[in-house]
DNA sequence: TTATAATGATACCATTTTAGTATCATTCTG
DNA sequence: CAGAATGATACTAAAATGGTATCATTATAA
């Protein structure tokens, strides 16, 4: 039960670590060096991230990639969404076939109250809040 | 981000399956019917419900399975447990080597809060307050 | 204008987890 | 003792995750 995979906590911290400096021009390389990320894994992140519009990379020597947007923007949820798909916690295996009879649906009712609440608290979570001091 | 996983899945169902009739000492093969779950895999699971002591078996002829406990003293969260280990959502990938830098804590502890309550949430399910019509 | 430093795109491979099977041993009933 | 049931356990298959490799493209600067 995970509910941050390992490209997503690369992206938050890559994240973070731009956020330190806006304007700064990040190479992969000085990314990774801080955050002990393997090299290409992070590239493919990056580019994903920039595919998103939450990072603008520059071609060629001396470019490379800066925040696209300010922190207090970039929400967290939308990270997961990226990187894990859409935010769902608890698919019907079953797709109606089983459902209607045995207490199977009370559960789904259930898991779906506590993914609602997951889901909402995750959307209050911006990387902004996240630098804002700990 | 799967809460639930099969093996927990189909095991709340066998289980409510046969709370639906307490008494009664179920074949495997007469809960696959209901229920259309590969027997050899349902058969695994209900061992180990066995050995958790949430249902008991008797061997040959005659023999099955049945409710060890009342329904309503089995819960989601030791269910969930038994298949799919300690009920965490969020572990802690690196293991204090990167942590105290960059703003990654404070995501671990927003993550730890939601994760508090989806536990709480889950240890307030039993099978008996799933099967209490829907 | 060419060498080089960077990313873009994409295909591939490795590992881990989850899901499911197969088989033989054991036990109970008739 | 035969047969119907579970116990134990080892194995296989499929999917998800994590990570590599490679070649193409673009921009800079000597």
């Amino acid at each position: 039960m995970k509910l941050l995979t390992r490209n997503t906590d690369y992206a938050v911290r890559a994240i973070c670590c731009m956020a330190s400096k806006p304007e700064k021009v990040f190479t992969v390389a000085e990314l990774t060096n801080g955050l002990k990320i393997p090299r290409p894994f992070l590239r493919k992140i990056l580019q994903l991230l920039n595919k998103e519009g939450i990072v603008r990379s520059t071609k060629g020597l001396g470019g490379g990639f800066t925040l696209a947007m300010k922190p207090s923007r970039i929400f967290l949820s939308v990270l997961m969404e990226a990187f894990q798909g859409p935010l769902k916690i608890n698919e019907c295996i079953f797709k109606k076939k089983i459902c209607p009879d045995i207490g199977r649906c009370p559960l789904r009712r259930k898991i779906n109250m506590i993914e609602d609440h997951v889901v909402s608290e995750l959307r209050s979570v911006t990387i902004g809040s996240l630098i804002k001091k700990g």
